[in-house]
Order: structure tokens, then C-alpha cells, then sequence
DNA sequence: AGGACAAGGTCAACATCATA
DNA sequence: TATGATGTTGACCTTGTCCT
């Protein structure tokens, strides 16, 4: 708390010149004597602040001083702006809190890092909503070097040489065109086109990076959380994996999302329990992961699965000897 | 000189955390 | 659980400067 104050106050005093101890009191919504201990913590933490005292009086900061954000390395800037993850500021209603401290952060970065700090919105996204695999997976390992190529070719917009083994595929170089990198729960995909062919890479895939000296093509406004959501929702839906609708009770929902393949959709029906729109390999997956949750379970649909299920459940009553009677 | 305003000093209350 | 150390804060008072 007293930390934030402290940024708080140099802010102030950066942005408005010479102000009270009443003023900053007033504005940090602490008493005067808070704020003149915090002048002296600023103080002896070597941070230019002076004091004038009589009718005029204030605090100032020596002129030309500037907060030494200016010491972050490029990286360092990098790593703080996607820190701030748009749609976790969003969740937790600090949208214009962040858009503002973002301001600063780049109003605090030297001039020749400034332009990359712009863009970075479009070639960089952290944790979407939409996630191509919803099985719990281990974090992906990627040696630093190769994710390091792979990030300045996507930053500095340049074509992009890598070394991909695709699945159950032998590893061989191709030339891409890249996007933009998108990481979830510790994967990294990198989104290019390849021969103008959209492409999704992961990059636990890539074994080797080299950036090439010529200019990527790449629309000039790319939406990437959007680009990102389109490319899933095709991955999701094809092959022969089937869509089920399920009713369920909520402390249960782990089991079954670590099971799926994604989860398209989710709401909570007014009696507490979740409705999920989950997918599955095949129409196997989907009777045994179903199967599992026993009665805290549903399929609402398709029809088959529900028949499926109520085939399986008659077929072991009636093993065990109970009278068995089925509607519909 | 005296009042107004602002910084600075001292003290006590309170919250938090580690330890016995 | 009780106790002590530590950090944070506000109230009250003093000191310094400016203006009338």
C-alpha cells in the first residue's frame, strides 16, 4: 500500500509541479503527516525531492527529473506491457487503471523503444478466453533462444525461417510469414501464414529459428485476439470430433473440463447446476467421460449419447438383477 | 508585529507478523 | 493463544517563512 503511495506521490509532484503537503494529503486520501513521512522515505531512497516552506510553500521535484523507468531493457519494458493482460484487467474492472498505467509505462520508455511498445497489442496476446486444448497438459518446454528468434522476428515484422515437426511428422525448415505469438496456460503458439495459408505453430514444435532479412506480409490492422478465436473455433470443430450439450453439478465441472477437448460454451441454469457445451475425440470419449460423472451428469444431447448411455445403465441394472423400466 | 500557511517533531493507537 | 517487535497512521504541537 505504502509502496503504491509512494509512486503515487512522484507521479504527482512529476505531473503538477509544486504541491502541498495538504494537497498530496487531499489527493492520496491520507493525513499531512502520511505525506511528509513519504517525502522522507522518498528522500532517502535518493529520489530529488525539496521542500519550500512559508506562505508559497511545497514540495517539488528537482527540475528535469523523470521516474527511471528509462532503466528497464527493452525486455524488461516487453515483459511489463503483456504483463498487463487486457482481458484479466477487464475481469477484474481495472480496464482504465491499466490503460492509464500502460500510458505511463511507455511515457517512461526512451524514445527508441517507444514505436515496439505501440504495437505490441497486435502481435501479442496472453491468455484468451479460447483455448485449443482444455485437457490438463504440462507446461511446454521451449528453449529460450528459439523463443527469443521467434519473438524478434514477430516484433520487428520480418519473415521467419523455423524447424517444425508437426505430429508424427519428421522435423523439416519451412519460410513463414508471422503474426503474432499467443500464449495459454504455459504454451506458446506462434500465428503466421505460410504461401499466404493461414498456420498455427506451436512452439514446443520448433526446434530452430532464424530471422530473415526481408519484411513479413501482414495486414495492416491485425485483431489478434479475433484472429486467434477464429483459428481455434476451426481447429476445434474439425476432424470427427463430436459437440455435446451437458447438465451437470458445478463441483464436478473440473473433471469433466480436464476430460474434454474444449469447452465451447458454459452458463449456470437457475438451480445451480452448469449447462456445458463441451467436445470430445469421438462418440467413444464422449460415453466414457459421461459414463464417469455417473448421476452428477447429463447429456442433454445429441439424442445417440443419451441413448448410449441409457443402454449402458439398463444393460448393468439389469446384470445386478433390479426391474428396469425405460421412458422415451 | 501578528496572522496565515506550510514543513517538521513527538507521541500514541492500531494492524500485522513472528515467536514462545 | 499470548506477547513483543515492527510498520503505518493520525493528532497535536512547534518552527519557519511570507504577507499585510
Amino acid at each position: 500500500m505504502r509502496a503504491d503511495r509512494l509512486v503515487s506521490l512522484v507521479l504527482l509532484l512529476r505531473q503538477r509541479g509544486r504541491l502541498s503537503a495538504t494537497t498530496l494529503a487531499r489527493e492520496l486520501e491520507v493525513s499531512t503527516r502520511t505525506v511528509l513521512r513519504d517525502i522522507d522515505a522518498l528522500s532517502a531512497a535518493g529520489v530529488p525531492v525539496y521542500a519550500e516552506r512559508g506562505r508559497h510553500g511545497g514540495f517539488s521535484l528537482l527540475p528535469g527529473f523523470r521516474t527511471e523507468l528509462t532503466g528497464l531493457n527493452h525486455d524488461e519494458a516487453l515483459a511489463l506491457l503483456v504483463a498487463g493482460s487486457r482481458r484479466g484487467a477487464q475481469a477484474f474492472g481495472l480496464g482504465s487503471a491499466l490503460a492509464s498505467a500502460m500510458l505511463k509505462v511507455i511515457d517512461a520508455l526512451p524514445e527508441s523503444h517507444r514505436d515496439a511498445a505501440a504495437g505490441l497489442s497486435e502481435r501479442l496476446l496472453i491468455d484468451p478466453e479460447t483455448d485449443l486444448l482444455s485437457r490438463r497438459a504440462p507446461a511446454d518446454e521451449v528453449p529460450d533462444a528459439v523463443v527469443a528468434e521467434i519473438r524478434r522476428a514477430v516484433l520487428a515484422g520480418r519473415r521467419l525461417r523455423i524447424r517444425y515437426a508437426a505430429v508424427d511428422r519428421p522435423a523439416k525448415w519451412r519460410t513463414v510469414d508471422p503474426i503474432g505469438l499467443v500464449t495459454v496456460r504455459d504454451r506458446g503458439y506462434l500465428l503466421a501464414t505460410r504461401s499466404g495459408a493461414d498456420r498455427t505453430y506451436r512452439l514446443s514444435r520448433v526446434s530452430a529459428a532464424q530471422t530473415l532479412p526481408e519484411a513479413a506480409r501482414r495486414p495492416d490492422r491485425v485483431d489478434l485476439d479475433r484472429t486467434w478465436r477464429e483459428r481455434s473455433t476451426r481447429f476445434r470443430t474439425g476432424g470427427d470430433q463430436i459437440a455435446a450439450l451437458v447438465r451437470m453439478d458445478p463441483l464436478r465441472r473440473r473433471e469433466l473440463v480436464d476430460t474434454a477437448l474444449a469447452v465451447l460454451d458454459e452458463e449456470t441454469d437457475a438451480d445451480g447446476r452448469l449447462r456445458l457445451e463441451v467436445t470430445f475425440q469421438d462418440a467413444r470419449h464422449a460415453e466414457w467421460a459421461l459414463w464417469q460423472l455417473a448421476t452428477d451428469a447429463e447429456a442433454l444431447a445429441p439424442q445417440w449419447l443419451r441413448d448410449s448411455l441409457r443402454d449402458r445403465a439398463v444393460t448393468i441394472a439389469t446384470r445386478y438383477g433390479a426391474a428396469v423400466s425405460v421412458d422415451g
